[in-house]
DNA sequence: ACAAATCGGTAAAGCGCTTAACTTTTTTCT
DNA sequence: AGAAAAAAGTTAAGCGCTTTACCGATTTGT
């Protein structure tokens, strides 16, 4: 692979000036611009980004960091990824997909000097890794919230709108009775998922100041967790006519044990699958009415937020809440004449 | 961060004896490395990897290439991404998904000297890339196959193998007039998806050589395209008794359209899902018998075939076929009687 | 006992690039 | 016209590490 010091020879300038003209880091004249490029071309010339990184102290790399827990991806997270990756590119900058299993390996990660920044996902409310970040001195974003995310520069989903818009649509569609599950928060004290914790928050308050009926459940992310939490639902949540579902893996096996007591959805229970994605509604039969989560929003604005702490860009504010979008699907209807 | 420098002055020896100790690259004297070792131990000292990589001229980093095409992770991704991953850190490596949408972004990735080798997926049996990567001089492996795959390195799952089992598999119950529903090739010459131009040549041998009644059908990947497919499979598979199932996002509907015209699976038709995994197969109702796709071993081989070529290894195979296996649903039964 | 081999360590030359400081040439201003 | 300012290049010092060549001291062989 031919160097800089190449091109440098073969246009009769200095290694300096090849630098300049690739960077745009200090004006060249017209004609020196031009053999330099001519020479670039001439020998295929890349520049070599580990000689650049040393140099500038800068890899241009970010990486997302993904947590190896995690045994499944949220729909969301391609279109997460692939819109974050497009966003980086456009500034500059390579955006990959790191796993770290272990504090181990996110220090490893940040002491190595590998990468510039860092955008955490699947942010918990009380989350150690935040706190290793900033210890490390890596700049970096989170997507989702910690328990006093003030400090720190994140996106989100706008979970309180997205409640108070879900509740919306199915009080227009003339519930009274509505219920939320989800998928439970981890053990410990202020552990636990910041969606679940804040989706519960906003769903009760809105739910009381309304004066409606709520229901709370909760069942792990699984098909055959949604299957049982069907079998005892009707027991669990007497009158219920509405279910304001944040549990999208839950879905197929709850859909499939309500269909086998003879309970049709949505006549006799409302089904409105939130933060979810339209593919994973369309798993579903019926086709869930869905609140879909602002993925390729959030990955843009993620990286946009991590890039202006790298490169100073303007100060954007640090915070962004993104709402779910209604998809219509085939899962709400007004409840069945009677209720 | 402190560097080498500052190590070597405080244990008082050179530079070059630290990166011998950190390497263990030529021997040094216990009570030397000791020394070493306390003094980075202070320091809290992790050698930087760009200066490093400069030096060495390895990186130490491996792409997994992800397609921007991509709309969706195949349930198989993730466990396939983490063994990967995990495999590569046995050695000493990252292993980092890259998005690189196009052409241009490969030979970037390659050209920039920022990873030592490629791991390429969802390959295609004309894959351009795989030239364009030879061209490049990169070191890679293929999970998949190509048409002409013999000088290259790569993993796969053995398709003929799968089918023959699943085949064994639906026989056995007292099936003889078995389909394939596959989610079609793309269009072109011999271009196409090589999972399924292998199932497909696999699946018309084996029918053909056991003598049993072979049915083919494609429908697109997702639960619409499914639904469809269900409307008229009566009609385009007379007589069929057992389907094997080589598109895991049709199935749910499917699964749903058959179930609307009060047919019965597995007791009017058994659906085996292939190179699929348990927890699609789980999203259905019934939950669906499954050769699961053996995405752990497929993400080990593949990261060790291409770290024998970057460390010259052993002279392992080049090649690996690996089967998936059959994980007992509720969707394969006998026919019913009659049939 | 003396040369040869071994061992433990050091010095220094890069790897490919960026960038501050400097030189030379051209333009501008009064 | 002469000094000052601006423009276009160059020089050279690193960035943090690896690795080859080399050197002195100890061990080994005969």
């Amino acid at each position: 692979m031919a160097t800089m010091q190449d091109v440098a020879r073969l246009a009769n300038v200095s290694i300096a000036t090849v630098s300049f003209t690739v960077n745009n880091s200090k004006p060249v004249s017209p004609a020196t611009r031009a053999r330099v490029e001519a020479a670039m071309q001439e020998l295929g010339f890349r520049r070599n980004a580990v000689g650049r990184a040393l140099a500038s102290k800068r890899t241009h790399i970010l990486a997302l960091l993904y947590p190896a827990l995690q045994h499944r991806f949220r729909g969301t997270v391609v279109n997460f990824f692939t819109s974050a990756a497009r966003t980086a590119s456009e500034h500059g900058y390579n955006l990959v997909l790191w796993p770290a299993s272990n504090d181990d390996e996110l220090d490893e990660l940040t002491s190595t000097g590998l990468v510039d920044g860092v955008l955490l996902m699947e942010v918990q409310v009380e989350d150690p890794r935040v706190e290793r970040l900033q210890k490390s001195g890596t700049p970096f974003a989170l997507i989702g919230r910690t328990a006093e995310p003030d400090a720190l520069d994140f996106v989100d989903i706008d979970f309180e709108g997205t409640v108070a818009a879900s509740i919306d649509h199915l009080v227009e569609l003339g519930h009274s009775a509505i219920g939320l599950l989800d998928g439970g928060v981890g053990s410990g004290a202020l552990r636990g998922y910041g969606p679940v914790v804040r989706t519960r928050g906003a769903f009760d308050r809105e739910m009381e100041e309304r004066g409606l009926m709520a229901f709370r459940l909760s069942c792990d992310e699984n098909p055959a967790a949604g299957r049982e939490m069907g079998a005892r639902i009707r027991d669990e949540a007497p009158g219920m006519t509405a279910l304001i579902l944040m549990n999208e893996h839950a879905a197929p096996g709850l859909l499939s044990e309500l269909r086998h007591q003879g309970l049709s959805v949505p006549d006799d229970l409302s089904i409105l699958s939130i933060a979810s994605s339209k593919e994973m509604a369309a798993m579903n039969d019926p086709e869930l009415t869905v609140m879909s989560a602002p993925s390729i929003e959030l990955g843009r604005r993620g990286v946009e937020l991590l890039i202006d702490q790298l490169d100073g860009g303007g100060d954007h504010d640090r915070h962004a809440l993104v709402m779910c979008a209604l998809e219509p699907g085939a899962s709400t209807a007004p409840p069945r004449a009677g209720h």
